[in-house]
DNA sequence: CCAAAACTTTGTCATGTGTCCTAATTATGA
DNA sequence: TCATAATTAGGACACATGACAAAGTTTTGG
């Protein structure tokens, strides 16, 4: 179960579960199962070959079944990457509410404790692979784009949360996008020190950074005085 | 000619060019401008329409030739890929040459502005599409993974300078650490505030909190004790 | 001007793809 | 149990793809 994992992540490590997989009604016992057999072989080969690779008969084969028998549970190619993106982000999705309350923790620890937990995140394989392939599919991909605008959304709720605390006099505005920015430099990192890339073995130091930059931040962070949404910014050589 | 606009991008906006053509021998001159129509062509629809859309037949179409032709110009599919994806990455490192030095200003000051250049580039839809490809591309791809990762050593070089220039007593590993952390934070705003993304008419609020946090974090780091600074260059290894 | 080299067209080939259809086989519940 | 629904297999279709070959056409340099 996804969320078993959930209570016990205080200051260790977790694992986001592979896939969400969405109620069913009717169907044997047998449709169902296959139908995850079919999202985790498919969710593999995402993952290991890439989104080329990810065709149905590559699909069938992964899973030791014939062409007509995945049409059957899945009609198109599209059918099938939709409910595999769904189900994973969803599994991403379910972690997160788990993360939300820490109660009687100082902010400043929920903060770092959020950094450490993601980071890692970010150190899988999974994660390393699957999200670069997201963001790409998202620029061309409606489905895709609004699938991975909610999860970040969703993301950034115990940001916020830990924000407000931190700075109540902040406008939701300002909390907010100090909330994108920390969630944008640690999904940036993907690319850096995520699985297999060049400073994957640093990723401690760059979560020592990242907590330090980003308590920071949020502390003095104070919003552009003057008109609330221009551009032109007080530096005279620009 | 590319190199023409490195000159002049001081204190103002600059527009990577698209393409960085190789030098070539032999040919007519025709030659080489159907080969540089054909790699703009294959640009367009990578941006555009994404990578599955860039086929053979899909790029000879834009160029108004037919199939044969392209096949003449770019043996096979990988060659054209190669080409396209070194021309255009070679097109980012002509840029970030000229952002090198800039004699006589605070080096704060020199960060605020590499910063406000990459956020905007960021900002337009060439950087915002061609880069979660670059990355996708390079989980499977290790021709992909290695120019990626030159594309982003050379784009470090200014930020290491300014680094040094801080805070001359931290080691080059460190100094390394913060260059990357930056440049993973400016990465990471491509999927929230790149073009046509949630966040995009907020890049100057990014700007302003990132440029804030990274002279904060550059001028306070300070590397873990017990963890004794490394010696060794960071990031050899794939 | 004119051969030679470079370029372009035209057509073909084998292969991989998504989708659909029909017939077998299996599992379920009344 | 057994009729029915659910699942699987097998095959077929139309189409897109990358690669290639063999002719034409254009450009260039001597």
């Amino acid at each position: 179960m996804p969320h078993s994992r959930a209570e016990t992540l205080r200051f260790k490590t977790i694992t986001v579960a592979d896939l969400a997989f969405p109620k069913r009604e009717g169907g044997y016992t047998k449709g169902h199962a296959t139908r995850e057999q079919i999202l985790h072989a498919a969710l593999v080969i995402l993952i290991k070959e890439g989104y080329t690779a990810l065709s149905m008969r590559r699909v069938a084969a992964a899973c030791d079944m014939k062409l007509g028998n995945l049409t059957y549970h899945f009609r198109t190619r599209e059918d099938l990457v939709r409910e595999l993106l769904d189900a994973v982000i969803r599994a991403y999705e379910i972690e997160f509410e788990g993360l939300a309350h820490m109660p009687g923790v100082p902010p400043e620890e929920r903060l770092a404790e959020i950094c450490g937990l993601v980071l890692e995140d970010i150190t899988t394989q999974k994660t390393t692979r699957l999200f670069p392939e997201l963001w790409a599919l998202a620029n061309h991909d409606e489905f895709v784009f609004d699938r991975v605008k909610e999860l970040y959304a969703r993301a950034r709720v115990p940001l916020i949360e830990i924000i407000r605390e931190m700075r109540p006099e902040l406008t939701q505005a300002s909390i907010e996008a100090l909330a994108v920015f920390i969630s944008a430099s640690m999904e940036g990192m993907t690319m850096f020190a995520g699985s297999d890339k060049p400073f994957a073995s640093q990723m401690p130091v760059f979560e020592s950074i990242a907590i330090q930059s980003f308590i920071h931040i949020v502390r003095s962070f104070e919003p552009e005085i003057g008109v609330p949404d221009q551009e032109e910014k007080a530096g005279a050589e620009r």
